[in-house]
DNA sequence: GATGAATGAGGCTTCATTCAT
DNA sequence: TATGAATGAAGCCTCATTCAT
């Protein structure tokens, strides 16, 4: 008889609101009126299905979260049992040519990490996800490594190595675009994967050959 | 009879005070009546001596860039001449042992990063800031190409690459400790220089010499 | 097919609710939806059984009257017929030993004596409240005046300045306990009954007796 | 130079306001822009004179409480020396024919017993105020005892009950004006504390003499 | 009778900025 | 230069009440 639940779809439509003001506009940037308004609700409402402006925050990262996950394993899958394919293909993922590339997506993750500074639950839910990127890249390097394909390579190092590079890729795309030279992103990334999986060689004039 | 003019110690004594909130509390969350309060200053004169907050957060980043820069420099001079040193002064400098570490610092780069985001001016500043590293890696580079020892490598997409490391690496740094082992970031990105300033080789197994 | 009535018990259920949360967050501070959960009811029923949040303060302070009436009755039945030990037992009911002692009706006494202050329904129905104690207190010292053991008293101011005392003590208890030395209460306004009750006579030293 | 500070002037402006406010509406019903309207100031001076409302709240009892203790010592100060005068003295003031008589000041007095019912730092100085009250009148009836004409009295005992019995006036006079007759507040309280200060006479009728 | 989503007004508080002195 | 009081616009959040189902 009541009228039917749909807590639901309304939080998922504040958090899509919330998502859009806050790569525009950041934390404390977006007035809860705004949001609201873009989400077409009365603002008493948000306060109904949050308890506050920081739970949508949340909901957004861990949002923001799964769809990564999700569209990471999906892309993985495809090259599933080569750890160079899906080395390749978690470098491509991430800072492939724009076909996933997501700009809104990639601004609140910005701002995500600005908040995740003072605000103790967006850092550990930031550096929870961060640290899941890390295991699931560990574990193909680690095959890699079993494999023998990554000779002299020790995952524990290079997985936050290249998890670090991806995320300063993010920073830079979105703070200061034109820096990185278009399209180089992931052959940038692979190189220096490159150098972090393999023995290293001195730098120097190619060694004649006899 | 005027009073001594001390408006550049006024200015820098705001600027500290400023920073120092800032690290802590994120821009909108730094209220000038704190920094006011941490600088021993009446509020008022923040106004007198800054047109805006924005102006205010200006002046710190030009600060930060300066002081960056005359480190750099410095670290630089030790090793002038020799591009590989040089790479490896530059790479330090950065990731070093935490000799030069900064936590403030760091944390104001991150907002500054956020903030960046949406604030055209901050945008701008940031920008020049980071190209400007890049440009410095890039004339090192260019000097190690010139001299034989980068073989293969073109500096203009090598430099920005490692510039987004290293700046992967601050946000990691500051956001979610722990992910990095501890000192392992300078090694890590010197391997992965290698990568990006040597020609490929195809991971697999060791080549049987013959 | 109409389902059975059932407004009574819910009425009850929301009044004894409503009444727990008064106690202890006062008029203001007592959400309806706090209430709807205390009753484990949902919020729109509340409404569906008062017109509004007033009625049920009002339904609150019925019931406290009530009960309070009954209890009364009760304990003065012991002792009809004779005003000395009916208003021992007037006192002792109130300021009793703690045996009726009922906190939460106490807390919420004081809450409604300061909503009398500014709701006229409120204070309507809390001075006929207190008017009724008088009354009723009246009526017995009436009878011990007719039947000779109250000279010299009026029992239209006496009822009042013990009712008085009554509702400091509550107030006294409410608000800073301690203050009143333990199980002193009922003693003390005994005495001051008979202060009341008797004819005055001057302070000073016993007098001499021949 | 700077304007002058007139923080304390403000700070009682603000206060008067809220006193003549809280009165009429209660805690929760005094906005602070009625309060700021009613002291013809902007809303946001408020908080720059006080940190929270609960702030001007407490600044309003101890107020009240400096203005009482005051006013009672001056009363007092005419019959030093007497402790039977000091005692209606101290009653007078309280219950006087209401020549100190300021309904306000009442009304927010009962308005803060009712905070005290859920806000600790109301509790703790509410409290105090009433600890204050007994204090002094402890000290009278000490003197008295001291000197003879309390006979058989606890000043313990019965300077807490008298208080109470005063605070119960205030409630009534503030709640339900008309149960108390006019005029009768001082007289009846008198009459209660001979029965406090005097050594038990069992009710009854007139003993014959002889 | 019952549900719980929805509304929208209003409350407290914060704060950049201005200004009289 | 310097002070700190003053302003007023928002901002977040709460809540009594209504209403579609």
């Amino acid at each position: 008889m009541p009228r039917p639940a749909n807590t639901d779809e309304r939080r998922a439509q504040i958090t899509r609101a919330f998502q859009s003001i806050l790569a525009r506009q950041g934390y404390d940037g977006a007035a809860i009126a705004d949001v609201a308004r873009a989400a077409d609700l009365s603002p008493g409402l948000l306060h109904y299905h949050f308890k506050s402006k920081l739970e949508i925050l949340l909901a957004v990262l861990d949002g923001l979260v799964e769809r990564h996950d999700r569209g990471l394993s999906r892309r993985l899958a495809r090259s599933a049992g080569d750890p160079v394919a899906e080395l390749g293909a978690f470098i491509d993922f991430h800072l492939g040519l724009g076909s996933e590339a997501d700009p809104e997506a990639l601004a609140c993750w910005i701002v995500l990490s600005g908040e995740a500074l003072r605000t103790p639950r967006v850092q550990k839910a930031f550096a929870r996800a961060l640290a899941s990127m890390v295991e699931r890249l560990t574990a193909i390097l680690d095959r890699g490594v079993a494999s023998g394909v990554f000779r002299g390579a020790d995952p524990a190092l290079a997985a936050p190595a290249l998890v670090a590079s991806i995320e300063g890729y993010f920073v830079l795309a979105a703070t200061a675009p034109g820096i990185i030279p278009a399209g180089s992103a992931a052959t940038s990334l692979k190189r220096m994967a490159h150098g972090l999986l393999q023995p290293d060689r001195p730098f120097g004039p190619a060694p004649k050959r006899r």
